[in-house]
DNA sequence: AAAATGATTGACACGTGTTATAAAATTATT
DNA sequence: AATAATTTTATAACACGTGTCAATCATTTT
């Protein structure tokens, strides 16, 4: 990496930190690009150059965190794929329940930012990742031999992004957010499961019942 | 009504409809407080005295063409709860697709606007509808006997605005939200529901699952 | 070392939602 | 009719995200 890539990048972190900075310490809404400048060190236009939005910087932040949207490589990589994807529901949940009113900041803020690819590229991913283990579950035999795995995947994605939105709204807390999913989730697959991933889903729906609310 | 009270309903009225002529003749990104007044022939002050804030005007906006959150009071009434509840369901699928575009533009401006404040009232309002809905069918024995009624109405909810949230966003046509919605209730309600209800919600599934997508 | 390249800076400007202030107009009260 | 109360108007201003553009600085290439 040459000198000048070394010094973008260097200033990049500058800019991530100075901006975490200033939501943990001042709240979301003082978090405005001259602020963010000034505590940054570093001119207005900086953090457009080197982020391009307000927004972008945000989303570098929850990246620079480790989030991952796509939940389909958590958990164990042996178990079957319907126990992943809840595996990467549970991640995305203690993700933000580590810090849930400053992840919900910033994740509300990018939702609900004019960027509207910020969004697209949330739901490509999402959609992509349940889509692929949905249609690994119809090849393991855990559902139907009919079931559309593309729609239920697709189905199952924007019922996650949804609730998340939801979520960021701050109408709901991080758990019950998830557990919204989880019974959707589960009342969805128990309409394609077979046989052998029946008795698995029915007693997971009838706890995540008593979670929610 | 006073005279006074009678120029604020008149201006009112003006303002609703220069609001809704700009946004249907130069788009929602051209519907300025500025321009607003312009059109209404108004001042700049005089939205947010008779409304409070541009947010509240496109609220106005919806109020006045009739849109209803609840959808409780939707539907034959003499029909079963799950009937109106679905009922309702195609009332808001139908106010929607009367001018998708135009009302996609007012409720994702709505919806991301920072007055949390007419987020909470959309989803109280909605809650309280389902959850009215659910208790009535349990009285009714269509769903199981030890169904939490007031949980499966929030869960309904929830949903429903979640969904109509991303349909906001854009990237899902009206149609396939609440083909989302509707497959997304029908699963949950196929886990509570009673003999007599089963194998209407049933066919209804199976039948949603080929319109969604 | 000199020239070329690329990033950062600074000062400014635009349009936005919203608010402040004071004057003018309209309505209600006596 | 005169006065008081209230609403609208006009104008300016604030903070915001974002953009322009020349100048400057550091780095890379010759």
């Amino acid at each position: 990496m040459s000198r000048r890539e070394e010094a973008k990048t260097f200033n990049r972190a500058r800019i991530c930190a100075a901006a975490e900075a200033i939501i943990r310490g001042e709240g979301m809404d003082k978090l405005t690009m001259r602020r963010l400048a000034e505590v940054a060190g570093v001119s207005l236009r900086t953090p457009y150059n080197l982020f391009g939005s307000k927004t972008d910087v945000l989303i570098a932040l929850l990246d620079e965190a480790g989030f991952e949207f796509a939940p389909h490589d958590a958990g164990d990589i042996h178990a079957g794929a319907i126990a992943r994807l809840f595996g990467g529901l549970g991640r995305i949940e203690a993700f933000f329940a580590s810090d849930e009113e400053y992840y919900r900041g910033i994740y509300s803020a990018i939702m609900t930012s004019d960027h509207p690819e910020a969004r697209s590229t949330s739901v490509g991913r999402a959609i992509a990742s349940t889509r692929a283990l949905m249609e690994q579950a119809l090849a393991h035999g855990d559902l139907n031999a009919d079931t559309d795995a593309e729609g239920l995947g697709r189905h199952l994605a924007i019922g996650l992004l949804a609730v998340l939105g939801m979520w960021g709204s701050g109408f709901f807390a991080n758990r019950e957010s998830i557990a919204q999913v989880q019974r959707a989730w589960l009342a969805v697959l128990l309409q394609h499961c077979s046989e052998t991933s029946r008795p698995w889903l029915a007693a997971a729906y009838d706890n995540s019942r008593e979670t929610e609310g």
